[in-house]
DNA sequence: CTATCATTTCCATGATTATCGAACCATGGA
DNA sequence: TCCATGGTTCGATAATCATGGAAATGATAG
């Protein structure tokens, strides 16, 4: 993964709302959520929610579609895979540092 | 992990500078490097890098070791594990949502 | 078409961040 | 002690980011 967009996707996360809205998304996994009810749940004013979901948009880690009067979002669990490989790979020394895959690798 | 600190963490990581600098400290291994040969690498002004390197330190991700006149800045492999975990745990849904541990697990 | 609801865009505001010159502190050798 | 060297802190500046009210957009039902 280009560097800039490990950046771009790292700073998407790197804020407090936005990694809130993210790990709701998760939670709800593919089906995802409404603008509306996520606001509602990080009690998150419309234009701050709609501010955020655009950054994490833009950063290629949350996936917007239209059903009805509402907009659903959803977590790429995709990129978020690419992001953490690339971080293993590259910010590990190549090898996982990790205790290998953490608790369900082996299981 | 404490969410406040994974943003932090993330935060660390989300610059350009600051992720040329852990990147290069994890290619250095734990014997680090100097300040001084990580602002000759990346060409930054010392006081920039010294800035980056507080952000890093300050997050945990990256130790300092004085010896002689030099101060050694080294990786800190177990927090970047923790991050990483975190993530995996966090934020793709309980299990990893990695293919399973990238090309290094089984092998 | 119109009313209404969901969400975004626009705009202003305050807060945080990145950068770097200059001054400062610490260490080790003459 | 005094100097040179390696780093940090201070201070100023410009840029970016986060927030939310108000207005605009888009979608649907009636």
């Amino acid at each position: 993964m280009e560097i800039k967009q490990t950046v771009q996707r790292l700073a998407a996360l790197a804020q407090e709302n936005r990694l809130g809205i993210f790990r709701l998304l998760v939670e709800a996994g593919p089906a995802g959520m409404a603008a509306g009810k996520i606001a509602e749940a990080l009690g998150l004013a419309p234009a701050t929610l709609s501010f955020h979901l655009k950054e994490l948009t833009h950063a290629g880690l949350v996936q917007a579609r239209q059903e009805g009067r509402f907009i659903f979002y959803s977590a790429d669990f995709a990129a978020m895979n690419n992001l953490i490989a690339t971080l293993t790979e590259n910010c590990c020394g190549g090898e996982p540092c990790l205790p290998a895959c953490g608790s369900n690798c082996k299981e």
